[in-house]
DNA sequence: CGCATGGTTCGATGTTAATCGAAGCGTCGC
DNA sequence: GCGACGCTTCGATTAACATCGAACCATGCG
């Protein structure tokens, strides 16, 4: 018997019915809490906690702890891409092949948990990185504050909370990272606020009006 | 609880690892009989036939009875994406991400098991089936062999074997069929013999010499 | 027919692992 | 500091299931 990769070892991670269903929850790139994953799979916090764990331990997803709440997310595109690979096989496969969503307005913008993914998101984020929005640790730095005053953003605004300033969330459309944590938020929260954009009804797409997206990508520069 | 695509079901059934050096065996889209799978994978017949049973039942392989031999198969190239979705996973594999060897050589003409694999395979094939060489069950009609004679080989030439004469055998490379079976075998003996191609010494290139791939697509007309 | 060979079915055994209750540990809010 | 909350660890229970020996079916060969 000669060795070959070991796909059993990764497979099995898959195969237990309360991981896949939590990786499934996960697939559209949210970071989702321990106790909101165990609701999903309908198992207790203890077993959930387990599961996790042992999905951390295989690099299947990677963990955030912040306070006393710890972020679960996919680790990366080559999760998603394995389980679209196995959706392939359910009959009843809602999305069957699409690398992400196939909508035309939900690539184009759309709520990712609360904050703006899809070309829009994936636009802002990468402008903030090209002009120096933030430094390495994804922290805003003067002349980020600066721009973010553009749209109405000041740091006195911040609410206290625990939650991180900027993080990156990946974007299964577009397989790129965008704009999440806090100031994500916020910006998205100002986006609707200036009437730039609004949310489509139950819907996750982010409807941007021509002066709106005008004005959006004045702002980028 | 909501319900999504029954990854865990599909998972589960790579989650084993004989099952999965089974399915590892007949990524090159060969077809293998169960004894030579159980021996592969280190296990007994007894317990490779159940493995089988499963992996039949679950549409991950398919089956073709021939005589006292079972022939098992990966069941289409959705199943081989799968695999290779998987393999990305362990550090030590070997093809990281190809749908198919990268090799150029490898990708033009190879050997599969006894019979011709990669480009000049496929239009074989394609030719075969386009100018009704082959009946819909994959019967060499009468001309089928009046071509087939163009490289001298004739009915009479078959060895006595319960070997199917021609099978279409799923290539990885190309993801379209190619010939195989007894027909498919002996066409590549009489190219060899032709020494229109001849193998490369511990790989599985089959190389033509540029007189010889002009003769055989000349034969192909 | 007799025998070997390829495969399967059945039953028993042992191992793995999913699950939850109970208890413990850090963090947050007052 | 105290209680609530989120999460983890530990232990015990239970359910799959992978495995193989033995017996059983079917095919091919002389």
């Amino acid at each position: 018997m000669r060795e070959g990769p070991d796909i059993a070892r990764i497979a099995a991670l898959v195969a237990d019915p309360a991981r896949s269903a939590m990786l499934l929850a996960l697939m559209d790139g949210r970071a989702l809490t321990a106790s909101e994953l165990a609701q999903l799979a309908g198992i207790t916090p203890q077993t959930a906690s387990s599961h996790l764990a042992r999905l951390v331990d295989g690099d299947v997803l990677s963990l955030e702890a912040q306070g006393r709440h710890r972020y679960f997310r996919l680790s990366g595109p080559h999760v998603a891409a394995m389980l679209e690979a196995l959706m392939v096989f359910s009959s009843d496969a809602a999305p069957p092949l699409r690398t992400g969503p196939n909508d035309p307005a939900l690539r184009k913008a759309r709520i990712c948990y609360d904050h703006l993914a899809g070309e829009m998101g994936v636009a802002l984020y990468d402008r903030m990185q090209a002009d120096d929005w933030l430094d390495r640790d994804l922290a805003v730095t003067d002349q980020g504050w600066d721009r973010l005053a553009g749209i109405g953003l000041a740091p006195a605004q911040l609410p206290r909370s625990n939650r991180p300033l900027c993080r990156a969330c990946l974007d299964w459309s577009m397989r790129r990272p965008h704009l999440a944590g806090l100031v994500g938020k916020l910006v998205l929260d100002r986006l609707l606020a200036l009437s730039w954009a609004r949310r489509m009804p139950s819907s996750r797409v982010v409807l941007f009006t021509p002066e709106g997206e005008r004005r959006f990508h004045d702002w980028l520069c």
